[in-house]
DNA sequence: GCTCGTATGATTGTATACAATGATACGAGC
DNA sequence: GCTCGTATCATTGTATACAATCATACGAGC
């Protein structure tokens, strides 16, 4: 599905649903409408200064992503993730994270190669440094390299999507300096797997890489960041709290 | 993501987006459009009594589908799916098949256990009988089950999209009688190691099913259903040819 | 006081009018 | 004869007008 990358480059700038589709996505993304908050076509379209028309297509589009929920004849309400929806979205990504990895291992050519040494060596620059909003930078291009190198636009698509959709939830995770740590660490190994051309090893330490992230964020980010604090915390069966 | 399914039974009835949407997603799935045949706004909106409105908003959910590929000011055409595309989405339907067996080992209901079962038995009377076309019905329902049964939005949105995309190729697969009853013998197994409370197996069995069910088409369905006759028809490495 | 029906307003659903863009054909210039 | 520019047309992009639907509030009836 490339045109679906090709597209959002090229018609986002140029059209006003593309704009009003990709502003709305990060804002729903950045947090800056609450879950279940109602989306009005008109209100929305007045602060972007457009019309209702491009307004709905995009409310079209946000419905399809899963960050919205159209009710017909009735409105558009932001959509709820519950913890379950996250930890089931980590779940599939460690599977899918694998076998991209892996066919990155047969597939990646020396320019993606090369780039992915090079984030792994800045990566660990920055760490050291306490930079924090260049390695979430590096961090997020690290996995698209990896998404690219795999020569599966259908895995691509699927991935990026995935990853988008965490990100909502993802937000302050990565500035724990542990865990950036060790985020590179692995990224080094599956790097280098990669480049030893060992597909099993690039996919079992992908697949790994994203249940440790996984976890991370459940120990660290997850249950402070959004739990209510008269809900109780223990590790539900269900955790189908809305977050 | 339940709203997506909610929203398909609920607006598909009642509002012209929804018919267009549908009905559009079943012509081409059913190849009634060539490939990179040109959509136009005005043309499908006549043939089904509508104005352009709804036509563009259905466009616009049908392009986040990967089934049309939208042209700024230029026009929207049908998505080209090559070989490796199908190939791509049978291997990550294989690991997501897999999860879901797993994790409906562990959530199904009675109700659900009940249909499945009763599902697989109706299946191999059918087969006997040379009934295909229910057969094929009960291979798509068998598929739902496992979907619902793993108690995942996320993962049964996903699977249910990549079933839909791959009936616009595997139409008539099922139609060879050796298959229908493997299959249904590979469904057999999967049904009783998730009624044996086998976790393990039941993501082997069902990682192996959607395997085996590639490579079927493969042999026997894909080349013949969609190739040029002029072009060759060895196993290329690239199987980039549009289908 | 409570319930139900109706009226009113707000919001979405759809159609259409107009603007902008891209494709094509034709003709002038070389 | 070929190339390039321009005019024209088809098609999409956007805005707006109107219709349908839903929520709310108010009042009549019990």
């Amino acid at each position: 599905m490339e045109h679906y990358d090709v597209k959002q480059e090229v018609t986002d700038r140029y059209s006003l649903r593309g704009r009003v589709f990709h502003r709305l996505r990060e804002d729903i993304l950045n947090g800056k409408y609450a879950e279940h908050e109602e989306l009005k076509e008109m209100t929305i379209g007045e602060e972007m200064g457009v019309s209702r028309t491009p307004v709905r297509e995009a409310f079209r589009q946000l419905e399809l992503e899963g960050l919205i929920q159209i009710i017909p004849n009735k409105g558009a309400y932001v959509t709820g993730i519950t913890q379950k929806d996250v930890k089931d979205i980590y779940m599939i990504r460690s599977l899918l994270e694998g076998l991209c990895a892996r066919w990155a291992t047969e597939h990646i050519t020396p320019e993606q190669m090369e780039e992915m040494e090079e984030n792994v060596y800045l990566a660990e620059f920055h760490a050291q440094k306490g930079h924090w909003e260049q390695l979430a930078q590096l961090d997020n291009r690290f996995h698209d390299i990896l998404y690219e190198a795999c020569d599966s636009k259908m895995l691509e698509h699927q991935l990026k999507d995935f990853h988008q959709y965490v990100l909502r939830v993802r937000k302050k995770t990565l500035s724990q300096e542990n865990r950036g740590n060790q985020s590179n660490e692995e990224h080094r190994r599956i790097m280098e797997a990669i480049r030893d051309r060992n597909p099993e090893l690039a996919e079992e330490l992908a697949h790994q890489h994203m249940i440790n992230a996984y976890e991370n964020m459940v120990r660290n980010g997850l249950n402070e960041a959004y739990d209510r604090p008269e809900e109780s915390r223990e590790d539900q069966g269900e955790t189908s709290k809305t977050i």
